[in-house]
DNA sequence: TCCGGAGATCTAAGCGCTTAGATTTCAGTT
DNA sequence: AACTGAAATCTAAGCGCTTAGATCTCCGGA
C-alpha cells in the first residue's frame, strides 16, 4: 500500500493550493471548470481518496449514523467453533428488521450506517468508540450502562429503540405494547372463547411490563378471574449460542398461552409439539413482534406485528431532525401495532 | 447539545496535560492509578467522548471496516411511498447473509462495520466516502466504476465478493461456481434421468459464465446433446422495487430448468405454478446460492449452497491480514459449495 | 488607459487526538 | 545529603482537511 496521497499531493500535482483541491470536491460549482478538471485529473492520477477522519475533524460532522446492536440470540460467547452454515438465525429477528429499516433510511438520506455491538476484544466496536465516529446513535434495549448513554447523549443525539421513555436525555421509539397486547388477548377471549389465559413473560423487562398490563386490561375487562402472575420462563443456552425457553415439566395447560414475544412463543410451540399437545385445539398460543419465523412455522403464529422497518426509518428521521436543529429536545414516538391472526389462535390458515 | 468536551477540557479539569489524558485511555497501565482516577472522573464529569475522527487522523487507523453493498432487489429508486411493512424482502438474501457474517466477524475482532451503498443524494454513503472512513473495504459484485475501485485499492485493502479474480489489485472471495453447478446438473441427469436441460442465466455475468461452464461440463460428460445457449431472462420491476424474471410465453418445457441463481429459480417456480406446470413431475428446477427462501417455498428448492456466513468471515480475515502486513499481495480464496437436494429436483421432501 | 468589483484562488488558522522525545518526579542508593 | 535511573508526565509537532478572510485576476465601463 503506497503512502496515501493527500490534498497536498494533489494540489502540488495540479499546481493549485490545497484550498482549491478541497473546494473542487466540496463545492465544484465555485471553481472554474478548467481548474476543476486539472484537480480531478491529479486526484485520479494519484489515487486520491479523501480522509474522512480529517474531514470529520475539520468540519465536525462525519455523515455517519451509528447503531449499537445486541444479539439476543447470538451472545458474544459464540466463537469460531460453531459451523457458520448452521446459523440458527435463519430468519431475520426483530432487531435485524429494524436494522434493515435503518439501512434503507440512511441510504436514502446519504448517511452511512456504522454497526457495532458488545465485543470482548475492545477496539472500535465498543459503545463509546462507535459514538465517537458518528453524528447520531441508535441503541437497542439492553443493559447498557446508563451512565455511558447519558454521557454520549450529551454530545450527540441518541435514540433508544423499544425502550419506554425514561427521565433521560435520550429520544425514544417504541410501539403500543399495552394496546396491542390487549387487542390479541381480547381476540382470544371473544373470538375463541378462551377464559383461562396464562401470560408468558419475555426478556425485555420494561416492554414486558406494558404488555402484561395490556393483557390484564383485557382479562379484567372481560370479567375473567384475576390473571395469574406472568410466567417468567427460564432460558437455557443452546449449542449454537441461542437462548431457548425452558418450561416446568408439570406446567398445567391453560386454554391459551399469551406470550410477550414471538421468540418465546415459538419455543413454546416447539415444546408443546414435543409433548404431543395440539395447537390450537388443546391450547391457543399468541406472540408479539411479528417476526418472519412466526409466519413460517406450523401452526403459524398469531401475533401483534410491530412496524419494524418503519421504526428504523423513524429512528433515522429523529436523528436527522436533531442534527438539523441541535437545540431540539429529545423526542418520543410510539408507533401503532397490528394484530395478525393466524393459525395458532384458532383462526384459519394464515 | 452543549459544546463537546475535548482532551483539553478534561486535562484542565483534571489538572494534567492532554498527553496524560490520551494515555489514560490508550495505555492505562502506563499512568499512575491515582492520576488515572483523576482523569476518568474528569472525563465523566464533562461527558467526554473521544472524537474518532481526531484519533483516526492522528494515528492513521479507524478501527472500522466497510461494506459497500447493493440491493439487487431494492434498487435505489424505491422511495418513501412504499409501505415499509410490505417489504418483499422477507427472507435474508444472499448479500444479507454475507453481511451478517461480516458483522459477526467484525464484532469478534473489535472492528465496527460501516455499511454504505449507492445513494442518489450523495453524502457519506458513497463509495469514496465509505472508503475514506475505513481501514479496509469489501464490495459486492456490481458495476462499480473499476477506476474508483483501483484507486481505493491503492490506499486501503479491498476485497471483491463473488467476483472472479481479475487482473486487479483487489482481493477476491468466491466459491466453486463451476464445480457446484456441474454437481447439481449431474444429479439431475444421473439420479433423475433428465436429459433435456435448459440453463437459465442470472444477473451477475461473471459468475454466470462459470456456472454455465459447469453446466456444460456435466451435460457434455453425460454425452447429452450440446446444450442450448443459456436462456437469459428479461427482468421486470415489481411495484415493490423488486426485479422479477419474465419468461417468453411460448417457452417450450425442457425436462429440467437449471437456474444460475435461487432468485431466478424462485421466480420461475412461481411462473410455472401460474401456468399449471407441476414441479418436479412435469419439470425439475434447481437453483444456486442456498438462500433461505428456497427452503421455505413449496416445492422446496434444490440448490447449491454457498457458505455465506463463512464468506463474510473470510472477507474480514483477509482484510485483517492485509492490515497487519501492508506489504501483502491481494489474496484469492475460492470456497467450496454443497449441493442441497430438496423437492424441486424430485428428491424427497426437504 | 485606468478603475472597480465580481469571481477565482490562496494563506493560514484551526479541528482533537497521538506520540516521540524532553523533562520532572521519586524511591532507592551511597 | 547528593545522586541515580526508572517511571510518570509534559511539550510540541504533526495527522489531512475545511473555511474565513486576504489577495489576485480579469473584464466591462468611464
Amino acid at each position: 500500500m503506497a503512502k496515501a496521497a493527500t490534498v497536498y499531493d494533489v494540489a502540488k500535482h495540479a499546481g493549485v493550493s490545497i484550498a482549491t483541491v478541497s473546494m473542487t470536491f466540496r463545492r465544484p460549482e465555485r471553481v472554474r471548470p478548467s481548474t476543476r478538471d486539472l484537480v480531478l485529473a491529479a486526484a485520479r492520477a494519484l489515487h486520491y481518496v479523501p480522509s474522512a477522519s480529517a474531514r470529520g475533524l475539520a468540519d465536525g460532522r462525519t455523515g455517519v449514523l451509528g447503531l449499537f446492536s445486541f444479539d439476543y440470540l447470538l451472545p458474544v460467547e459464540v466463537d469460531e467453533g460453531a459451523d457458520p452454515d448452521e446459523d440458527c438465525r435463519d430468519f431475520p429477528l426483530y432487531v435485524d428488521e429494524i436494522q434493515r429499516g435503518m439501512e434503507l433510511a440512511c441510504r436514502r438520506h446519504g448517511y452511512a450506517l456504522l454497526i457495532g455491538g458488545p465485543s470482548r476484544v475492545g477496539g472500535a466496536g465498543n459503545l463509546t468508540d462507535i459514538a465517537g465516529h458518528v453524528d447520531g446513535l441508535a441503541v437497542f434495549p439492553q443493559t447498557l450502562p446508563a451512565e455511558a448513554l447519558e454521557r454520549i447523549a450529551g454530545r450527540i443525539p441518541v435514540v433508544a429503540v423499544s425502550e419506554p421513555p425514561d427521565d433521560d436525555r435520550l429520544s425514544h421509539v417504541t410501539v403500543d405494547n399495552r394496546g396491542g397486547m390487549r387487542a390479541v388477548t381480547e381476540h382470544l377471549i371473544r373470538a375463541h372463547g378462551r377464559r383461562d389465559l396464562l401470560f408468558v413473560g419475555g426478556l425485555n423487562p420494561a416492554e414486558g411490563r406494558d404488555r402484561f398490563a395490556g393483557f390484564q386490561d383485557a382479562v379484567r375487562a372481560a370479567g375473567l378471574r384475576v390473571p395469574r402472575e406472568p410466567l417468567v420462563p427460564r432460558t437455557r443456552a443452546l449449542p449454537g449460542g441461542r437462548a431457548a425457553v425452558v418450561l416446568p415439566a408439570d406446567l398445567p395447560l391453560p386454554e391459551a398461552f399469551v406470550c410477550a414475544t414471538d421468540d418465546v412463543a415459538l419455543d413454546l410451540l416447539e415444546i408443546l409439539a414435543g409433548r404431543g399437545v395440539r395447537v390450537p385445539q388443546d391450547v391457543a398460543v399468541t406472540g408479539f413482534d411479528g417476526i418472519v419465523a412466526g409466519r413460517v412455522v406450523r401452526p403459524s403464529l398469531t401475533t401483534v406485528r410491530q412496524p419494524m422497518a418503519e421504526m428504523g426509518r423513524v429512528v433515522v428521521d429523529i436523528l436527522r431532525g436533531r442534527l438539523d436543529d441541535p437545540g431540539r429536545a429529545p423526542v418520543f414516538r410510539e408507533l401503532p401495532v397490528r394484530v395478525v391472526l393466524r393459525e395458532s389462535c384458532g383462526c384459519g390458515p394464515r
